[in-house]
DNA sequence: AAGCTGTAAGCAAACGTTTGCATATGACTT
DNA sequence: AAGTCATATGCAAACGTTTGCTTACAGCTT
């Protein structure tokens, strides 16, 4: 097939021509109404062959000409409409900071598997970490009248859900914490754990100067990375700190700095695989060859790091199954489960790579 | 902060607790009937204050003790009851094959921005290119009653689709084709166009014996690259074809395969980004320096090329830009702009990295 | 005094669905 | 023959909104 021009198509459907004398004209769909009508019997009738779930009698015979009638009239139920009535939208609102980190893009994946499989619906959303944005956001997911929210909130995340709480929306924090606020569901990886595991490898591959770079977020939960370096390196080891903002050019920048500083270091740990990403890439402009001149801990699982050249050491966050029990956690409660607010927390674990160089 | 244990919270709200004893106990909202109430006024009135756009008189007084009982009670209109009464619910379905692929999430991110500036929320899901999953998708996008759809179809996406266009739903098509339909809306990349030139950069910087590496997608529009190859080839070079899944490993298999039977091949020019990356991979473990033992040309600007190693040369696709239209021609055709089903083709660009090596 | 006009707000129908209640028929018990 | 089932269906209220129609009053013009 010749592909680059077919030349824009002229036909235009009846429907459409319609509609455009109207000015904006919106989609038409068939109500139990039409169906009752085709099917000789009655609006309720309808509702319970279709969709019912009460135990009420209804005729073979029927049946059979409701559920034809609403197939040839290509009936589809409001969900909206529905929803007056009690019962739920499902419809799950998610909000990220942003789409193009995979950490995120894993856990929304995770989740979407679990809710996907109970029929749910996903309104996701990038807040960006702009607060004004996220409040927005959450509250047009509650005019949405979604079944619960999962967030990973942004600095001001506990001002923002604060509506959302108020109208006893079920919701699931997941990854950074929402600081003030005490009884919530919290899905988390044990950042203290993951930077204290992580200088923890480091000295024990023989390394006694240690460069660790992160992010200023304002978050303290993240803080908590850094504090644990500090914490593992004790008085066995120096880590030397340089803290920044969530780029990766930005970490190029600290890993320049760093090394220029102190020359005497001999890997680097990047609490934020955002900022590791730009520390990387300067790097191997240096012509430093990591694993070997430089050695260098990660933490997370960035797809840049698939490029065949180091198989990086890092610190595993189970992006993944935090997705998941995030969204098992939210549907246990929208289906009513008896539990209490909790926090699950997830540890890292180290996976052994070739960044990292055995010294002495 | 020591952030490793904490310990569960046992604190819980009273809400929380009478809900337990009720089983599954729903959110519940402040109707207009209660502001009406606590304002001392009629819910016609609220309505009129809060969401009105008709030209209604009301005056200072009421419309202020109206704010307030909204205010104080967290007031929070429910989209699915307005939408009853004609009026949008100001939401969209987007269904893209997978979040992993930065392709798509450039796209959702840049038709996310034209959205929620308009007040739209998303929908987004994952089709994992399965047209089972796709159709289902689509029926409770519909049931939603979402304004509009933003697809890029799985293999059976004509038919798939075909329930959404009966019942007029508005729709935009990005990427690949609905193939067998005529009228739609469609935003697209020049695959054709797209192949050509990346042939025709590498015969440009001296190459004859070259390596295409593709995806047996079943879908005609993405083969055109490959037709596009062959075209722009012509019997002034020679293009070797080998194609297979679309996945990394798969990647790294046709590129040893394809090195072994024509070991004279001097340049590799890969179709699919994901395929691309286990290439990269592999032809880093066999040791080749990229732009030097061997060129390489990729279409799309994945992630994971941000190394720092190669910069390199490939045909720029304009995802956001694909994005940003798909989500004003959605748009335009949801506040009833006078238009006809068109093709959107945004042509490639060659962007010089120095991953091709000028030869001769 | 009748008729406008401008301002303000109440009333109720309608949207598409769910579901409790009532009705209707035939068949089976006592 | 009256009573009780089991089966099958109709009816109408309710859910939370929006919006056209009506009412009410006050200050004008003729």
């Amino acid at each position: 097939m010749g592909a680059v021009e077919h030349g824009a198509n002229v036909c235009i459907s009846k429907r459409a021509v319609e509609g455009r004398s109207k000015g904006k004209e919106m989609a038409k769909y068939t109500t139990l109404k039409d169906v009752a009508q085709k099917a000789g019997t009655t609006i309720g009738t309808v509702s319970y062959v279709l969709n019912g779930n009460g135990e009420r009698y209804i005729s073979e015979e029927t049946r059979r000409k409701v559920m034809e009638a609403a197939e040839e009239l290509h009936y589809i139920r409001d969900k909206g409409a529905s929803s007056l009535k009690g019962g739920h939208r499902r419809l799950i609102g998610i909000l990220i900071p942003q789409f193009e980190n995979q950490f995120f893009t894993r856990i929304v994946m995770a989740a979407e598997a679990v809710f996907v499989k109970h029929g749910y619906d996903m309104i996701i959303t990038n807040t960006l970490d702009d607060p004004e944005r996220e409040k927005s956001i959450i509250r047009r997911m509650l005019e949405q009248r979604v079944d619960g929210i999962i967030v990973t909130p942004t600095a001001k995340g506990a001002e923002n859900t604060e509506l959302a709480r108020s109208v006893g929306m079920k919701m699931v924090v997941v990854d950074r914490p929402l600081e003030g606020v005490n009884d919530y569901y919290w899905v988390t990886t044990n950042n203290y754990g993951c930077g204290f595991k992580g200088i923890e490898y480091l000295m024990s591959m023989g390394h006694r100067k240690i460069g660790y770079i992160g992010w200023n977020s304002g978050i303290l939960d993240l803080a908590a990375r850094e504090k644990a370096a500090l914490d593992a390196a004790g008085d066995k080891a120096m880590v030397y700190v340089e803290n920044g903002e969530f780029s990766a050019a930005e970490g190029g920048r600290l890993t320049r700095k760093i090394l220029e500083e102190h020359p005497d270091i001999t890997a680097l740990f990047y609490g934020f695989n955002i900022q590791a990403q730009g520390g990387v890439n300067e790097l191997r402009r240096m012509g430093l060859t990591i694993g070997r001149d430089i050695s260098v801990m990660l933490i997370g699982t960035p797809m840049w790091t698939y490029t065949g050249l180091n198989d990086f050491s890092r610190l595993d966050m189970g992006d993944f199954e935090l997705g998941k029990t995030a969204a098992q956690v939210l549907l246990d409660q929208i289906q009513g489960k008896p539990m209490q607010p909790k926090q699950y927390i997830h540890d890292c674990s180290v996976i052994e790579g070739d960044s990292v160089l055995k010294i002495n």
